[in-house]
DNA sequence: TAGCCGTGGTG
DNA sequence: TCACCAAGGCT
């Protein structure tokens, strides 16, 4: 048994961060927004603008009734701004289809837009104390670590890893949800993915890659994302161009950012077609609903 | 399943 | 400096 429960649960009692989503008093709600916003993005980033967000939005029928422009700017560059939009047409669906209530069900919360198996399962474990194998870059490498002796984990598999978790979830409801918090925790705190500190960790005792000497990563090297000068990059600073203006603008105005026409003309149709940008009836450019 | 989708901090 | 990394989802 590589990760005893009792061990982890409380470390994460003493050492896991006083977080907003965290705290009793957040709603559902909040719990959902947070995961959302935390998708391949920093805690740093996202705490200022959940904190807006749930002040200006508290339950999903406010930010319903905003509009889709709204949304962009409040998001600001937190980064990948389709969640904005997903999250935003998921409120809508909780506000009319579900009473406005968050789901609690695992099912009824992946028909959802922008919420995938790792979102699901958090919102079930983290805002319902459900039972369920909360799988994401953290647990993957923890498991990977203390259960398989690898230096990291491989090429994700939806079925594999989350059976892999599931195996190790305590029986009860409410532990198991601990349990998971704690799991992702200690992959994002103690059991990192550059330099782990090894020295800190409550599992190290019956770590299996500790045993093994801690061997270096040894399968496939994982792709690596390039950026400047990509399509996101581009559709990066055209979206900017429009955040930072209240009237729509002319198309000169979004040609200006990058030189390569072809490129910037591709960006712009696929971000139309995303429906991050609208084109006024005049030809000018805006973010979507405001004109 | 592999490739695409933003952004900023960091070792 | 610059490649890597950060609570994924969708197609």
């Amino acid at each position: 048994m590589p990760i005893s429960s009792d061990v982890l649960i409380d470390w994460f009692a003493e050492q896991g961060r006083d977080l907003p989503w965290r705290r009793p008093g957040c709603t559902p709600w909040g719990v959902l927004v947070s995961e959302i916003m935390l998708q391949q993005t920093p805690v740093a980033r996202v705490q200022p603008i959940w904190e807006e967000w749930l002040a200006r939005w508290p339950r999903p029928s406010a930010l319903a009734a905003a509009g889709q422009g709204e949304v962009l700017r409040a998001w600001g560059r937190l980064g990948y701004p389709r969640r904005a939009l997903r999250l935003h047409a998921a409120a809508d669906a909780i506000a009319r289809e579900h009473g406005d209530e968050v789901p609690s069900d695992v099912d009824t919360l992946l028909a959802l837009p922008g919420i995938g198996a790792y979102t699901a399962r958090a919102v079930a474990a983290f805002a319902y104390g459900r039972r369920a194998p909360v799988v994401d870059t953290n647990v993957r490498r923890v498991v990977a670590r203390a259960v398989h002796g690898a230096g990291d984990a491989g090429p994700p598999s939806n079925t594999r890893d989350m059976a892999d978790v599931e195996a190790l979830l305590p029986a009860g409801d409410a532990r198991a949800a601990r349990f998971s918090a704690a799991l992702m925790e200690l992959g994002a705190l103690v059991c990192t993915a550059r330099s782990p500190r090894c020295a800190d960790c409550p599992l190290t005792e019956g770590c299996a890659w500790q045993h093994a000497g801690r061997p270096a990563y040894a399968g496939p090297a994982k792709p690596v994302q390039r950026y400047a000068g990509t399509d996101r990059y581009v559709r990066g600073l055209l979206l900017e161009v429009l955040r930072s203006t209240s009237e729509p603008v002319e198309k000169s105005r979004l040609d200006i950012v990058w030189s390569q026409a072809g490129q910037r003309d591709r960006c712009l149709d696929s971000l139309l077609v995303d429906g991050l940008v609208e084109q006024t009836a005049d030809g000018r450019f805006a973010l979507p609903g405001e004109h």
